[in-house]
DNA sequence: CGGTTCGTTGAGGCCCATCAATCTATGTGG
DNA sequence: CCACATAGATTGATGGGCCTCAACGAACCG
């Protein structure tokens, strides 16, 4: 039990169990520069969770939010728009995802935090956080850490966007997220899975029709299945390939690192 | 002078001028968290510049690089393949930019570092950097800082690569060199302009062949105009207009901060 | 002056967008 | 319990933006 509040519950169980304390489960509590001290700290100044409904905006672009949105149960995106009003989500956010990392250091908000579905919604005031960061370089560093790992994130999507075919996002994409949900025992994978198609292509910069598709195919030949808000991949190896997909990018705890 | 050194040079001094000082002219010198002193200090620990050819790798994905390189003179950019070989560039580095950021707590490098043009680069040691940040905070924050507004230009180019067409997306990358090598007065533009059009393509995630179409569908509406490595914008609004483009996420230092 | 790199042009085709209709599941009020 | 509304998934027809393949031109350089 020290164990999982030092290095995070197992993946298995962040995806499915009720968090025991505010940060367990979170992205914050696998860093891997956070002493235990230090992690009770953060958990020292996260608000009540808030109860919000699916499709609401948390903050909007060009406003100065003074609180890091942690997503505590549900899904959400950050979400951006052309002037013509195309979408695009530079990252889904699932459980123990924070929403608005910038804000630690930037003024004004360059995109949209929504919701996908029913959400619970928790906070950290920034200058709460900035105040820790001054005291604990414990701290200090996970942040960077996070901003640098999603950084690589954000760069191989762009890969995906400018090179990959609509069968190749979406492989890739599921592989994503199998990984970060950590549902994957042996080569099959069972994950949550709330995401309407809209939802997906506008992750994945198509139209919901060809999203539609694409993901028919790739049922018909076995590769995955859906179900009540799940998805199962019986073989992530054929799914890996198809997407070109690697885990190194996400810089999770390997296994045998805890 | 003294100005110059807390502020950065002038945006047309950056990218025109050679640097005073190892840092002067540097995406660094610019954070609003940096005091002379820290600069100082971390100017204490850059290497002297080294020369390299264009199109030479500086680091490779999967190397655990010990230093950040930062790019001197001329440009560079990251590089991201996928199996089947197609390039992605997440990012195009020009004079005064960091390649590596993510070494500085991320063991492993998940793209690489190439030069498009020759060019002078120099380097940080990763541990001395470390060292640095535990005993400055505003080098710390300044670190941070950087890796947060990588993260909004990353979004903001996922949104280009998923949403906008071939033109939409050309003017939009063509604003954003603008407006970061600091070449705009009034509505006029003019900026170092040493792509290939092959490295354009990779940027923008399209074939050199429809790169060239564009381009010359906008030289021939006077909206761009190329010459000897410079690119020149007679109207800046009308390609901001084309490109959908809005410099606020850049979050560059606005003239009256200074 | 021959080689190499880069820009340009043309023909043809495919992937994915667009537009629109239908089907299904879920929920709601009377 | 049914009529109806709504959201989301599905299907079909058509078209266009961009890719592919290929060749040629232009600039640069040792």
């Amino acid at each position: 039990m020290i164990e999982n509040l030092r290095f995070g519950l197992s993946p298995v169980a962040r995806a499915t169990s009720r968090p025991s304390s505010p940060l367990s489960g979170t992205r914050l509590s696998t860093s891997p520069f956070l002493s235990p001290g230090e992690l009770h700290a953060l958990e020292g100044i996260v608000s009540p969770a808030r109860s919000v409904r699916r499709g609401t905006d948390l903050i909007g672009e060009g406003e100065r939010p003074d609180q890091l949105l942690i997503i505590a149960r549900g899904w959400a995106c950050r979400s951006t728009t052309t002037p013509r009003g195309d979408r695009q989500y530079p990252a889904l956010l699932v459980p123990g995802d924070i929403g608005n990392l910038d804000s630690l250091l930037l003024d004004r908000l360059d995109y949209d935090v929504r919701t996908l579905t029913d959400a619970l919604v928790t906070a950290m005031p920034r200058d709460r956080v900035l105040a820790l960061i001054a005291e604990h370089p414990g701290i200090a560093r996970t942040f960077t850490w996070l901003a640098l790992v999603e950084n690589v994130t954000l760069s191989k999507l762009t890969l995906s966007l400018g090179r990959r075919s609509a069968r190749e996002r979406l492989a890739h994409l599921l592989c994503e997220l199998s990984a970060r949900l950590g549902g994957e025992v042996g080569d099959e994978s069972s994950f949550s899975y709330p995401l309407t198609q809209e939802h997906l292509a506008d992750a994945l910069g198509l139209t919901p029709v060809h999203v539609n598709r694409v993901m028919q195919r790739l049922r018909a030949e076995g590769v995955i299945a859906t179900g009540l808000r799940t998805m199962t991949v019986p073989d992530m190896g054929r799914l890996r390939e198809i997407g070109g997909f690697d885990p190194a990018y996400l810089h999770l705890r390997s296994p045998q690192d805890a």
